[in-house]
DNA sequence: TAAATTTGGGACAAATTAGTCTTAATTTAA
DNA sequence: TTAAATTAAGACTAATTTGTCCCAAATTTA
């Protein structure tokens, strides 16, 4: 089962990246972050420039150019990032793709996709990028 | 979030009709299913032909001829359908799409996500067709 | 047997997602 | 001021998923 897609998944793991270095003031280049975890350079710019327009990050061209943090990493969480680009409607879809058919008389898988989905939902509201930076940065995750 | 793909849900839907319809002995066509459910005859011909090599169904060609279930309703459970359609490891995979980096020192994620996808698991594994049956002969979900 | 009905199977087309490449714009620094 | 580094943007290609079409094979019925 996928959740994501392989856009968002990249920039995970990339935010990720960028927060486990802590760098207070500087940029980090695109081309580290797609040299350091196998991502194609050219497709995390583009998916980048999404997260840049939402105002989620910040870039700079020119030499020691590249992208940092507008927020504080313990301030940025995964639900934020899967906003963007997955959509706000991301955790309201139908088991079944159904055109919401539910609630007033819902299905016997209904009320427990519905369970899933919040449970997701909650545990991505409440994961911020500090938080899996210091995973990474004791060891337990790699990207 | 699609945690399903198209080809699938057309089959879940498709095979809660015939369940739904609770013929004994008698075959269902698929132009029956796909005018009823406004799916594509060709593209549900496909993927029950999966299904058949499957052993899950039953086909038979001519006049009324069709699919049938080979096993009672009671008897098939969501789990089989996504085992066949979508893998035996649907329900192995990491969020990150990383290749089982996890369990001996799980990332902050890995644990709530192994809860995810044992919840869907659990309940794919408990409901029947039957189950579902029931629920549209009560008017509790409509195709 | 002939005609009608229905699935089987493979080629093909369209849509979506993923990935590549080229050029332009911006910024730094020699 | 020029060269180098770096992101921006958009065209293009590739892969995957989804959907269409055609004809063959099997079966029933007239
Ligand atoms: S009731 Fe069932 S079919 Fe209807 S929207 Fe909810 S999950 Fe989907
Ligand atoms: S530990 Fe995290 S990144 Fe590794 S397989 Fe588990 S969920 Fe994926």
């Amino acid at each position: 089962m996928r959740a994501l897609s392989k856009a968002t998944i990249y920039c995970l793991r990339a935010l990720m990246y960028v927060a486990s270095k802590n760098e207070q003031n500087n940029y980090v280049s695109i081309g580290e972050i797609s040299d350091e975890l196998d991502i194609s350079f050219h497709f995390l710019t583009k998916t980048f420039q999404t997260l840049n327009q939402h105002g989620l990050l910040e870039s700079h061209r020119g030499p020691h150019g590249g992208i940092i943090l507008k927020k504080a990493s313990k301030d940025i969480y995964l639900i934020d990032i899967v906003h963007i680009l997955e959509g706000a409607d991301f955790f309201d879809k139908c088991l079944l793709g159904l055109p919401g058919c539910g609630e007033r008389e819902p299905c016997p898988v209904h009320n427990f996709w519905k369970n899933v989905k919040g449970n997701l939902q909650l545990e991505f509201r409440k994961t911020s990028l500090q938080h899996l930076a210091k995973a990474i940065n004791t060891g337990k995750m790699r990207l």
